[in-house]
RNA sequence: GGGCUAUUAGCUCAGUUGGUUAGAGCGCACGCUUGAUAAGCGUGAGGUCCCUGGUUCGAGCCCAGGAUGGCCCA
């Protein structure tokens, strides 16, 4: 631009007799193409594509000598396309230990898996539907169609995050030869007697003549009948009662909306720390109440109190005997803790048949199930007096035979939410059908010894799931949906008889197998069958099908058979399996229910789980209260090492927050290892390993250096070995910033910049940088892949040669035990607590505007005398006070001896400001003496410039 | 309501078997540098260790109760 000034300037220099010189083709300044800035959005697909063209995954299996880890990957379900940032916590976890397992020689091959079945799918397919019977094979046609197009969706979204594994093939659970492994595992558990014909109530639509899911319930408003009803105590139960009762007639009073379920009533259940009252009325008769609902119940009913004649708690009065108000059968008192205070009673009217809570409880005391209603809502024969009613119909009739019995204590209609039918509106019952269920008690025992033989990680794991498979009731396995794998039961039609055999099964897999699922459906129960059904004893039109198919869980569930004992490149159990702490009902629990009962062993050797993504504040995420973390966002804005970088960097034992504040400070520590690198990569320009030199001829500070990067790298190992990824972090953190950016760099830019190029002191420092640079690639990879990829991409031809095709083809760090020098440590920690004495006062005198940078200034040491070690130290660093110089960055050190003055019997530094001339080459400031001394070279130093520009390399 | 779990600077984490004034990095503020430069260095200010009681000479740590968040059930 300005030519003239330029001009000007010369001459200038020209008549103070000195030629210009520009010193900065006599330095060693740094030289790369690696860019500081990571470009991530472009940069990283096409590092992902160089992973997948060069086959980096098959060729990480060929090699590697170790055994193998085999993680099994968890299927996400299929019902989004898109990946929520929970969903990258789980497989960037499972990714950093795949890569660290694999580069440290034991190759990790890992097949991704996607859960493909089940309601949700079926749901979202068929809610815009208006018709409610639609082809089955048609229903599933559609399912499939939309699970594939998620699985793109996913798959795409999962690969950005730059992960190792099997891109060419996944498992699905809707692939054939899934659902036949599934199948046999199945037909194992059927074969060992575990799985049996059970009823259980469901929520059922009168209208649509079909089972409803939780999700496909709407709730409308709707007039109730609300009545109260006397439960009579037996006569000869009063034995256990207090004296003062003997002579009465006791009732416990419960209250029910559903006058029709009366029929099926086969207990009262009563909360067993609520205090009973037992109440004389006015009209002389007892009631029973929870004591804290007495008043607002009588005063509800139109009951006086006389007196209360007894009170105790509802666990006392267990298995009590009432009669039932209009059969002539017994209802038992039970107990269970769903009986509330919020409304009613107390004592609360339990049929099993028809609720859910009710069927929970009554499983306990083995009251047994009535559902007297069939698909239609009509009242079969076992409700004697309401046969062929239907069940609303029944409400008045029931009301007036109870009132007619003397029952009923009183009677009001209400309108109230009410569960309905999502397709035909009309109101929903609880019926109880018949259900495929897998017996847990069958091998509970099994599973809990189980539990004990893996180890759980957190430990509290264990417990968890332990408590879990203690409480659990029979697994129901039938779902009355089609989107799924059918549950391959036959039944006689004439007796009604179910046939479910192993053999059966294993004829039905391998037809699946070879046609998918939707041969269940294709063809008719005959054709279903083996030869021998066909043809021999039976004719045609003799069986039906099983319309269940089972819940998505058994799926998933099995895929300790359907993937691991299946895929040649793994094996059962697996080493470990990865997923959030939810799973511990989920898949942890039915891939290990599956897998005891069909092959009596655990699936996994260890487990690992994971916490909860909540926000910023620690509040869950909702897309209501907009405080989601976009992981495509969080890749486009910063990309997915950043993204990587926030999964290593949090103590995912308990829950994980995120915002787009923390990865913003993420992206930062991001660049600050980066610029680490950057800065190693850009001064071993001219570096090559044979100019590497032997340890004993290194400076002690760069020994130092090396000291610490082997215990830098025990530490990330042993983080690495226990899942502690936040502590690399941490190490990681801490290295680049205050051992290498903060000491080491800082001290030796100096050597780098301004000695010889192939003078030992520059070549010391050279072969430690590329050590350092080595480890902590190594040491990155597994999270940082993109990064350390880059890097190696731009590293010099002759360093590049030494390194394998790509990053994860490397060696997981080691380390290097020669370089562990605990006293040489120790020392050097001393001389660096003298380095920061004296940041203080140069920051002094910066605070007086006296001095700016450091070199400006002169240092001196002062020994104290009174300290042996440290006069050790002090000979030393007399010793060696050129590179202490540097050290403490000053241009002139002193170090000496000093007797304690009064008070001050430590040893102390001082600075005082150079009045001098700075070198124009290396920036010392130099007292007159020093500088400027050789006539060819007046403004250079004398202790170091002038003679290396004198000797400087002629190639440049 | 039950099982499991978490709570230490604005953020991410340390904090030995209870023992001086609770640490680190980032972020922030101020300054320096301009030969790592959309970089780098230095200094500094930030804490009711969720709360309340208890044990103890002494509690972030041990005990009891509670609050708030989270997962799974009911």
């Amino acid at each position: 631009m300005n030519l003239v000034l330029r001009l000007k300037e010369n001459l200038r220099l020209l008549i103070q007799g000195c030629p210009a010189m520009d010193y900065k083709q006599y330095l060693n300044l740094p030289q790369t193409t690696f860019s500081m800035r990571a470009n991530s959005a472009q940069r990283e697909p096409q590092l992902q594509t160089f992973w997948k063209d060069a086959q980096i995954y098959q060729k990480n299996l060929s090699f590697r000598t170790g055994t193998k880890f085999i993680l099994h990957d968890g299927p996400p379900y299929l019902s989004s396309g898109k990946i929520h940032i929970g969903h990258a916590l789980n497989r960037v976890l499972k990714d950093l230990v795949v890569k660290y397992q694999t580069l440290n020689n034991h190759p990790s091959p890992l097949v991704f898996g996607y859960d493909c079945h089940g309601l949700p799918i079926e749901h979202e397919v068929t809610k815009n539907q208006k018709i409610v019977e639609d082809p089955p094979l048609k229903t599933r046609q559609a399912c499939q169609e939309f699970a594939r197009q998620n699985l793109a969706g996913q798959t795409s979204n999962f690969y950005r995050l730059g992960l190792m594994g099997d891109w060419d093939k996944s498992y699905l659970t809707m692939n054939p030869r899934y659902e036949a492994a599934q199948l046999r595992v199945f037909a194992e558990m059927v074969n060992k007697g575990y799985i049996y014909k059970g009823l259980k109530p469901v929520y059922w639509s009168i209208g649509a003549h079909t089972a409803l899911a939780e999700a496909e319930v709407e709730y409308m408003d709707r007039t109730s009948n609300s009545i109260y009803v006397k439960m009579s105590l037996l006569e000869s139960e009063k034995q256990h009662l207090p004296e003062v009762l003997q002579s009465e007639k006791i009732s416990f009073v419960i209250w029910t909306t559903t006058p029709w379920t009366l029929p099926a009533n086969l207990g009262v259940a009563l909360n067993a720390d609520f205090t009973y009252s037992f109440v004389k009325t006015t009209n002389g008769e007892v009631l029973v109440v929870a004591d804290k609902l007495h008043e607002a119940v009588f005063k509800t009913i139109g009951q006086e109190t006389q007196a209360v004649l007894w009170q105790t708690q509802g666990k006392n009065l267990e298995r009590l005997q009432c009669q039932h108000p209009f059969y002539e059968r017994t209802s038992l008192v039970i107990l269970g803790n769903h009986v509330t205070a919020e409304a009613g009673t107390g004592c609360v009217h339990t049929a099993p048949g028809h609720g859910m809570e009710d069927f929970i409880a009554g499983e306990k005391y083995k009251l047994g199930v009535l559902s007297p209603v069939n698909e239609k809502g009509i009242f079969t024969s076992e409700a004697p007096g309401f046969e062929g009613l239907f069940y609303e119909k029944a409400n008045p009739i029931i009301i007036d035979l109870l009132k007619e019995k003397g029952k009923l204590l009183f009677h009001t209609t209400f309108v109230h939410s009410f569960p309905h039918c999502w397709r035909t509106k009309t109101p929903l019952i609880y019926r109880a059908t018949e259900q495929w269920f897998a017996s847990v008690d069958g091998f509970r025992q099994k599973a809990l010894d189980a539990v004990k033989t893996v180890n759980w990680i957190p430990s509290s794991g264990q417990e968890r799931i332990s408590n879990m498979i203690a409480d659990r009731s029979d697994w129901c396995i039938s779902r009355q949906r089609v989107w799924g794998v059918p549950i391959p039961a036959f039944y006689h039609i004439e007796s009604g008889e179910a046939i479910l055999e192993k053999d059966l099964i294993l004829h039905v897999a391998n037809l699946v197998e070879e046609k998918g699922s939707d041969i269940w459906w294709q063809l008719e129960a005959e054709d279903l069958l083996p030869a021998k059904y066909r043809y021999k004893d039976y004719q045609s039109q003799t069986f039906r099908k099983e319309t269940d198919i089972m819940d998505v869980w058994f799926d998933s569930g099995s895929s300790h058979t359907s993937v691991l004992q299946v895929e040649p490149e793994l094996q059962y159990p697996a080493d470990l399996y990865l997923e959030g702490s939810d799973q511990h009902r989920g898949w942890f629990q039915s891939s290990l229910l599956t897998a005891i009962a069909a092959h009596g062993s655990p699936p996994y050797k260890t487990v690992l789980t994971h916490g909860f993504v909540l926000d910023g504040q620690g509040r869950k995420m909702s897309k209501s209260l907009g405080n989601t973390v976009e992981p495509l966002k969080v890749i486009e804005q910063y990309g997915a090492d950043v993204l990587r970088l926030w999964v290593a960097s949090v103590d995912y034992s308990s829950d994980v927050k995120v915002s787009y504040d923390t990865l913003g400070q993420l992206a930062e520590i991001y660049k600050k290892i980066r610029n680490t690198v950057r800065f190693i990569i850009s001064n071993l320009y001219d570096f090559t390993p044979d100019k590497a030199l032997p340890y004993a001829e290194l400076s002690e500070l760069d020994r130092y250096v090396l000291h610490n990067l082997n215990e830098v790298v025990g530490q990330v190992r042993k983080s690495f070995d226990s899942y502690a990824f936040y502590r690399f972090y941490q190490i990681i953190q801490n290295f680049c910033v205050i051992d290498l950016s903060n000491i080491y760099f800082a001290i030796v830019k100096d050597i780098l910049y301004i000695e010889h190029p192939d003078s030992n002191l520059r070549r010391s420092v050279q072969t430690v940088l590329w050590e350092v640079l080595k480890a902590l690639m190594g040491m990155i990879t597994p999270v940082l892949t993109h990064l350390a990829e880059d890097a190696r991409e731009h590293l010099p031809e002759a360093l590049k040669a030494t390194w394998p095709e790509s990053v994860l083809l490397a060696e997981y760090p080691q380390g290097n035990e020669a370089w562990q020098n605990n006293a040489l440590a120790k020392k050097w920690e001393r001389i660096f607590a003298y380095r920061d004495q004296l940041n203080l006062l140069l920051e002094e005198a910066r605070k007086a505007k006296e001095l700016g940078r450091s070199l400006e200034a002169k240092a001196s040491i002062y020994i104290s005398e009174k300290d042996n070690q440290e006069l050790q130290l002090s000979a030393y660093l007399q010793e060696h006070l050129d590179l202490f110089t540097q050290v403490m960055m000053v241009s002139y050190l002193k170090v000496e001896n000093a007797q304690p003055i009064g008070q001050l019997s430590q040893s102390f530094v001082s600075i005082e400001v150079i009045s001098g001339t700075k070198c124009e080459r290396c920036w010392g400031v130099f007292e007159a003496e020093d500088i400027g001394q050789d006539p060819a070279h007046p403004h250079l130093c004398n202790r170091r410039c002038g003679k290396i520009v004198e000797n400087w390399p002629i190639s440049e």
